[in-house]
DNA sequence: GCGAATTGGTTACAGACGTAACCGTTTTAT
DNA sequence: ATAAAACGGTTACGTCTGTAACCAATTCGC
């Protein structure tokens, strides 16, 4: 019989959260200080701004947010004028987002402090922590990033397929 | 002058942050379905029964909790007579919390569950990524886990040191 | 062509969150 | 000895969150 107990630290999904955690909040403070942005907006302006030209549901594909999440952001720096929609001619749901002249000019000074900072990550990690980081992280999305249920939360990560049965359960 | 651009799915925090969030989702079924527990309890959970008598901030410190996080979980898992509070006979500030006899059978099962999950994730990532997983958040949190302010929200994790500037860079 | 189902997006609501303020207790400094 | 500071823990409050319900527009099935 294993032993009944679990240390806490050791245990890989506590790790990788607390991790990111403490990742995410040291950057976020970058961008909240300086531009007063949370977290869903940032990544919005961000994908907004890698893609140049891309409607809500994309956004949260790409970026991982729940469609409500992206609408209140998209409304939020719609309100800073940094982001501006335009109804598609075709279909009259989709309404295309795009950045203003502002939101350009913001988006470049966040993707270079982006890139600082994740230089500056990569250099406090080494190199080789960093890219052994990196390809754990490959793995994990392997792992369970699949387009599962359309309609799911966060969309497209899945469950780990169940092997064994841990109690008599079934 | 480097690349106004950003591709959000190669960047270093929000990977983790991804990877991390998905794993946390996954593993949180498990608990939430079988007994409707939240994060924070869970985490609480785990801690006490880790240690067997510890106090609400000590539980804060080691599971990564906000104090009220741990304060709120605390109540709810003392109402489902889980956990049981005794105050310090010594210093009456202080509440030792224990795990009651159910406690105890769940946290059992628990681990059961906790360890059985983790054991498909690393098969599923596979010996060699889930090591350098490990690796790499071992680096993570030696780059930015440090005993800081004492008062801050999570505590125990700092800014990474700011050192070069980002435009005049090579 | 027309009702049902689907889709893009917003919103109401209830719960969870963090900040700050707080209470009672202990420690510190004088 | 006592006032101030520190500490363990809870709580009030405003904000953020996800679920579900919703609206309008489009597509599907027949």
């Amino acid at each position: 019989m294993p032993k009944a107990l679990l240390e806490l630290d050791h245990f890989l999904p506590y790790r990788l959260s607390r991790a990111a955690e403490a990742v995410s909040r040291d950057f976020a403070t970058l961008y909240r200080e300086r531009y007063g942005m949370t977290r869903p907006e940032w990544r919005v302006l961000a994908t907004v701004g890698q893609f140049g030209r891309i409607t809500a549901t994309a956004i949260g594909r790409h970026s991982s947010l729940h469609k409500t999440k992206v609408s209140r952001a998209v409304v939020a720096l719609e309100k800073r004028r940094w982001i501006s929609r335009s109804t598609d001619t075709d279909d009259r749901r989709i309404e295309h987002l795009t950045l203003t002249r502002e939101g350009v000019a913001c988006y470049r000074a966040l993707v270079t402090i982006a890139k600082a900072y994740e230089r500056r990550l990569i250099a406090a990690l080494g190199d080789e922590q960093s890219a052994q980081l990196a390809h754990g992280l490959d793995a994990v999305e392997a792992a369970l990033t699949i387009a599962s249920k359309p309609d799911h939360p966060t969309s497209q990560t899945t469950k780990l397929p169940v092997g064994g049965e841990p109690t008599g359960k079934r």
